[in-house]
RNA sequence: UGGGGUGUCGCCAAGCGGUAAGGCACCGGAUUUUGAUUCCGGCAUUCCCAGGUUCGAAUCCUGGCACCCCAA
């Protein structure tokens, strides 16, 4: 079969691309370049994983391409995730780009070279069951990376090969090792897809200037002074710079409009926490579940435990209540459903229902 | 310039003659294909200043300086 599989220049799809050469398929290596470096921070990143690309391909003795995808990642990815900072809330590139750079823009871009399937170095499985394609979680659930591809339809996941989602991360490395491929120990990639690390606020203040406003606590008491409630999240401890008696602080809320972050101090204080959430921008893999309420169970962010929960649907949004508050809720995540080892999709969080009531009462008023 | 109190890392704060705890903040690292969280490590040769006593002082004494409170 001809396959076309993403190459990065890490393991991982090093080793995809190996399992299905010693398959015997006729494998083909394609690399993305979706960002067009801006600034001189000095790490090149795209250019050494370009260069590791060529070295794991000539390696493999497989062809590699290469394409440019960066109109369409800022297109269809970046503006939604400038917009969605400016309006406060605090989006998740990585699955906008998986549903629309990786198994869109790339897979169209396959299919008109001839291959027949895709495949990556994502940690997932598919399978067909009772005439539907589902998303599994992988094998190794520490690098499970479902979360990130729940964004995914049929058409996609009928495409798509994830050839290490059996497998292990060692064993993913032993296989690169025993191969000799010239990655087999390189770190693994963090940070936005495409992006990479970086210093968030800085790289964020290029695009959205500072609005500095008051720190406050729900109370109302002056804490401080940040430099744009779009550079923090729910539930950041890190940047707020209050110092003082007792414990650390965290955001627990903003007010968009009056330029407001509420602070509040300790890891485990109430307002952090979420009885509910309500989500929309629905979208379920393999069709939609019926019938509503229905148990479920839920990941608000990536690597967290599935949290058992009910789910009800109204109108064109859920609404998700745990069976345990929730720690940082945060509009603009995704929240992601599972039924065992299935992932069945999810939807972006629109609001948290607090688990107090005091900040309840304080939610009302606005 | 009556009386009382306080001055220890950017902030909070132990120490009360034996050779500077801890927390917050900050910085670095680990974990992590979002953003966070979490974890580990670093962070005052020096205690408002100047003298003095002592083997030895942030801790005692003297004199300054600064701030706070109560009276006026």
């Amino acid at each position: 079969m001809k396959i076309i599989v993403g190459i990065s220049g890490g393991v991982d799809s090093a080793v995809a691309a190996l399992l299905l050469k010693q398959q015997g398929h006729e494998v083909t290596g394609l690399f993305m370049k979706n960002w067009e470096e801006d600034d001189s921070a000095g790490h090149c990143g795209a250019e050494e994983d370009l260069k590791m690309a060529q070295q794991v391909c000539g390696h493999l003795g497989i062809p590699l391409r290469t394409v440019n995808f960066s109109a369409e990642y800022w297109d269809r990815v970046f503006s939604y995730f400038l917009s969605e900072h400016r309006a406060g809330r605090t989006p998740n590139p990585d699955v906008l780009c998986n549903k629309e750079i990786k198994f869109r823009a790339f897979l169209e871009h396959a299919i008109t070279l001839g291959a027949e399937r895709i495949a990556t170095g994502h940690y997932a499985r598919v399978d067909s069951h009772a005439g539907r394609f589902r998303l599994l979680k992988a094998r190794d659930a520490n690098k499970d990376q479902s979360y990130f591809l729940y964004l995914l339809g049929q058409e996609a996941l009928a495409r798509t090969f994830f050839p290490i989602g059996e497998l292990a991360k060692t064993e993913v490395r032993h296989i690169a090792q025993e191969a000799g491929l010239p990655n087999y120990d390189r770190h693994d990639s963090t940070g936005i897809c495409f992006i990479g690390e970086r210093d968030f606020k800085s790289f964020l203040a290029r695009y959205l200037p500072a609005q500095p406003g008051e720190m406050r606590t729900l109370a109302g008491a002056l804490k401080g002074k940040h430099d744009g409630v779009m550079y923090y999240t729910i539930g950041q401890r890190h940047g707020l710079g209050i110092g003082g008696e007792g414990e650390a602080w965290y955001v627990v809320g903003k007010d968009v409009a009056d330029n407001i972050l509420y602070v509040e101090q300790g890891e485990q204080h109430p307002a952090l926490f979420s009885a509910a959430l309500i989500a929309g921008q629905l979208h379920w893999i393999g069709g939609e579940p019926s019938p509503w309420p229905r148990k479920l169970r839920a990941k608000t962010r990536y690597r967290q435990p599935d949290q058992d929960c009910t789910v009800a649907l109204h109108d064109q949004s859920l609404r998700v209540t745990f069976d345990r508050p929730q720690r940082a809720i945060t509009p603009g995540q995704s929240v992601v459903f599972y039924d065992d080892d299935e992932c069945l999709g999810g939807g972006i969080i629109e609001e948290s229902v607090p688990a107090t009531r005091a900040v309840a009462a304080r939610s009302a008023r606005r």
